[in-house]
DNA sequence: ATGAAAGCGCTAACAT
DNA sequence: ATGTTAGCGCTTTCAT
């Protein structure tokens, strides 16, 4: 193993002059830095972690706490655990893995043992255990989500409120008016995520401001009770000429089953989805839909948390990324006889 | 910061005593030891992950290689790091996740920093760039999936062979005699990731030997191309009762073009996959499947690691895990006026 | 069964 | 602009 010492003999100067040469501490003369670094390559040099990490109370690391629960939103927490990792790396940081399976003990475990410069929390819940540890500890946090209570946290999230305004004035503008929400398995609502709340309100306030008529129907993921939803929708509201869909299990069994009924998206119903790019994309239909961003959202809080461990960047920031709809094949004018 | 000293004071021993108290490398007589643990509560103490691994050259992380790539089988992969976290925190190490994009950068990076005790990498291709460089470094490394050449490696995965072998079993028991296979797209055979071609050997193989006629046809996952794909099949193959699908996009797409084009499943056509428990149980009709075992695959990648870390077991060990084929709703005995 | 003390490889004052 | 040196908090000989 290469250390310190044996760049620093290798070039001929001292071991702080190579650390200070690699780290840009303090002003190196040119002919220095080049001899050092001449060294560092030649003898395929790297430092230490452990000992770097000792000796600057830094370890360059950033733990991300991922939901273990795999059942929902799979393929966006990768997405976004991806992107963190990415963009990390552009900042010389790596990334440890956590599952929330620890919970809170995960916070102290981290804290403690100085394993981590900062902590990325995935899928906070509105009032989640993690918080109270998160906002005593010392260490920079940011959470992917939005909890009730925001006070002394960071954090970053698609603006949900706002897809669901989006959403409403996208179908209004198509001439729409009677519009019915798919929404997610009533499970979601109980864990108090708040995504799928905040959606419902965005929607709720729009639809009211531009006189449109919603139901709200929470749905389980199987075609069974896509169906026993749909039919309930069409019995209580027999106008009903457009969807909007937040429930990543459902959206394929609901184009199949409007298609069996005999309603052909978009011709004869309009359906917008809130939902990742690549379920939107690849639907039987492609399907006009604001997604989740993934990769922005990982970005920003990499960004974030690196701002704060560095000692720039406030703290207690909301960073709320604004919706984008993309319009594809399952949106289209209402149909005149209403 | 509780340090050792102070656990070391508060406890009226010597640091020494303490280390060796938590560490259990030396017999401790049982009153020190608790009043060493008592300490330690009391205190909250955790060891410096950094002091520890400097003076112990053990980091207790170890790296995990994910494939950016996040285009396929994402929830499998997610399901394998998840698996792997967690293996990994029962036996006190943590999962330094590292993207594929770094490639064999980051394996010499982590090798030369440290920074891990060894290493899991994901998505191995049959002639992979980071293979001679895991050979040659002096961490342990275990790779899930399995290249052409295992020599000095350890591998885990899913024996396709045998699954192909069963899911050809499964449906000759049931009466099959024309089987078409649906494959995956013609870009995963060309990049060789071993999988595909592994099934496909296995499949043809015990077809053979029981007389099945088959017939092979790479997909891409839209419904068009699956559409494409079964009319060339019924064109060629008139007699085909049953399909054999490797390809997580095209199932749902299969499944609807059968029901489209008037063909029950499983009362006209049988379908066996090969394919994620999700997507497997999800999809509109049940699918008899065989499944990737995420979950064992992560644990057992971590124990073969780990005793590699720990100086048990032998390296160049490939353990390719037993297929099990759940029997659900898509494949029936074979209609009889064949 | 326990202590004392020497590093592990690096960073960051404190020199000059 | 560079060198000297004192730790960072732990593990692990070497003593006893």
């Amino acid at each position: 193993m290469v250390t310190l010492a044996e760049v620093a003999r290798h070039a001929g100067v001292s071991a702080s002059t190579v650390s200070y040469a690699l780290s840009g501490k303090r002003s190196i003369s040119a002919a220095t830095r080049e001899r050092v670094e001449n060294s560092v390559r030649k003898l395929g040099y790297h430092p230490n972690a452990g000992a770097r990490a000792l000796a600057s109370s830094r370890s360059n690391i950033i733990a991300l706490m991922v939901p273990l629960r795999t059942d929902m939103y799979v393929p966006v927490m990768m997405e976004i655990a991806m992107a963190v990792a990415t963009a990390a790396r552009t900042h010389g940081y790596d990334i440890l893995l956590l599952t929330g399976e620890e919970g809170a003990e995960a916070v102290r475990r981290i804290e403690g043992s100085a394993l981590a410069d900062a902590m990325i929390v995935m899928d906070v819940e509105l009032d989640d255990e993690r918080l109270p540890l998160l906002r005593a500890a010392n260490r920079p946090a940011v959470l992917i989500g939005l909890p009730s209570d925001t006070a002394g946290l960071n954090c970053v999230d698609l603006d949900f409120a706002a897809a669901g305004a989006v959403c409403a004035e996208h179908l209004a503008d198509l001439g729409h008016r009677e519009i019915a929400v798919i929404g997610e398995a009533a499970a979601v609502y109980e864990r108090h995520t708040g995504f799928a709340e905040r959606t419902l309100t965005g929607l709720r306030e729009r639809s009211a401001e531009l006189g449109l008529r919603l139901l709200h129907r929470p749905c389980e993921g199987s075609y069974a009770s896509v169906a026993a939803t749909l039919s309930r929708v069409f019995d209580e509201r027999p106008g009903t000429t457009a969807f909007v869909v937040q429930n990543e299990a459902a959206t394929d069994p609901l184009l199949a089953l409007l298609r069996q009924s005999g309603r052909a998206v978009p011709e004869d119903v309009s359906v917008v989805a809130v939902c990742p790019e690549q379920v939107a994309a690849h639907a039987s239909v492609p399907l006009t839909s604001v997604a989740v961003p993934a990769q922005e959202m990982g970005r920003r809080a990499v960004e974030q948390v690196i701002a704060k461990i560095e000692g720039r960047g406030s703290n207690e920031e909301v960073m709320l990324l604004a919706p984008e709809l993309t319009v594809r094949e399952s949106a289209a004018q209402a149909p005149a006889g209403t």
